[in-house]
DNA sequence: TCTATCTATTTGTATAGACAAAAGCGGATC
DNA sequence: GATCCGCTTTTGTCTATACAAATAGATAGA
């Protein structure tokens, strides 16, 4: 039992991704679609709408609407905190708090965060194992202005990165995925090589354009990839359960 | 000048992204907005299903929608061919193939593409430049069957992901990203030491489950890093023109 | 030839009204 | 208490209609 816009929308979809009709093809105009599927212009419209904020076609007023240019290779990545991901996997989890210091920003520091020197902060230290093996090293920064309770909180149950997503709200968040090779005090904690090829993963992330918190997370190469599979047609349905409101 | 359902859309958006509305928190029904806002329920109901599908909120008949957990940490990365990604930042992209020659798959290939071994395929090697300086090798397998015009083309005036691209349609993607050690042969060709950190890109692209391409793009770490912004509230707004049609 | 204006077409937004589907709730019954 | 039934609320879908905005193409004018 689907809908007729749903039902508009998935023909027209299953035409673009098949092939049959190209990048560049006129579909049909809303009033023939009408005709088509006896249904007035406002489920038609509801349909291309949504194929349209989908990026799958463009549509322009008095032109029509147009298969769009593939949308070539964007990709979403799911980048999970490390325990949630090892938990999904099926794997145990633990992590040991290195270091735990409170001190101010210093200048080098504070000019790649974009944020003023002397603000307060918590340095983080945190070495992660997964079944047993080390799996990341995190080193972090929280800004204490914006998360002041992160002040007394000893991340002796629950990880920082966990906590700062359930304690803090953000509003932007900034990704970087690099490769390193290990230094030796990294290379030492991951029970690796020197100079072995390390992935690394940097997010900063932001409320209202002011730093929350910084984070790198060394990964030793051997033992850790980002993958994503990618279905450009694919809604992406992450149904999170509200069935007891927190009021 | 905004519509209404829109100036609803950006209201309750910024409700949620400030905090003020935390995940679980009730939002008004829709004949409560329709109310504050003096339009119709269609109009609220736009909004609200906007919302919905971009997954801010969740809606239950009879319940009400809700603020939906904060959507941790999935990002969306641009993961772009490597000369629209250069012509994109105002830099210079050369490239040079350095291998193009038809052959049969071999059996461990074949087990890691998922494919029959002894299928006709191209293997080509590629060396791309930017700015004069070598920034990434593409080992590129493409699976003659699926993509039967590679076998003619010299890829001489286009690359062949981009050529790909513009070619062969596919309906499902998969991205890995990991770190590696340079061989050798990898070091000398991009001018780099051996052992270096190298972040790897492997795409692989399917055609109802059969393989189309699969490459390697391996990046010298110091040269290369994906980066992403990540709002959670943003459209994905990748306006692609269509002024003239391909008929 | 070039420019400004008009016109027709297509999409975008909005409305009021209708009924369907889901689901919480209370009451009746066993 | 457990189960079933019907009531009510809220969201989901659809229609018919209307006007606005954008704009390609035609037309008129300089």
């Amino acid at each position: 039992m689907v809908s007729i816009h749903q039902r508009i929308f998935e023909d027209i979809e299953a035409r673009i991704m098949s092939g049959v009709w190209l990048p560049g093809h006129r579909i049909p105009f809303e009033h023939e679609l009408v005709k088509e599927y006896q249904c007035s212009r406002m489920t038609v419209n509801k349909a291309l709408s949504a194929l349209a904020e989908r990026g799958m076609i463009i549509r322009r007023r008095k032109v029509g609407s147009f298969v769009a240019a593939r949308q070539i290779d964007r990709t979403v990545m799911d980048i999970r905190d490390i325990s949630t991901e090892a938990e999904l996997a099926g794997h145990d989890h633990s992590y040991t708090i290195l270091m735990r210091k409170i001190e101010t920003l210093d200048a080098a520091t504070a000019t790649q965060l974009g944020e003023q020197a002397g603000a307060e902060i918590l340095r983080l230290q945190c070495l992660h194992a997964v079944d047993g093996k080390p799996h990341a090293l995190e080193r972090r920064i929280i800004m204490l202005a914006m998360a002041p309770s992160a002040r007394t909180e000893n991340f002796a149950s629950v990880p920082p990165g966990k906590w700062l997503l359930d304690m803090v709200p953000w509003s932007k968040a900034r990704h970087v995925i690099r490769a390193v090779s290990a230094d030796a005090a990294t290379a030492r904690l991951l029970e690796t090589e020197r100079g072995e090829a390390c992935l690394t993963l940097i997010r900063q992330t932001w409320r209202s354009s002011r730093t929350v918190t910084y984070v790198e997370i060394i990964h030793p190469g051997d033992r850790f990839q980002f993958a994503s599979d990618f279905h450009p047609t694919e809604k992406s349905v992450t149904e999170q359960l509200p069935r007891r409101s927190a009021t």
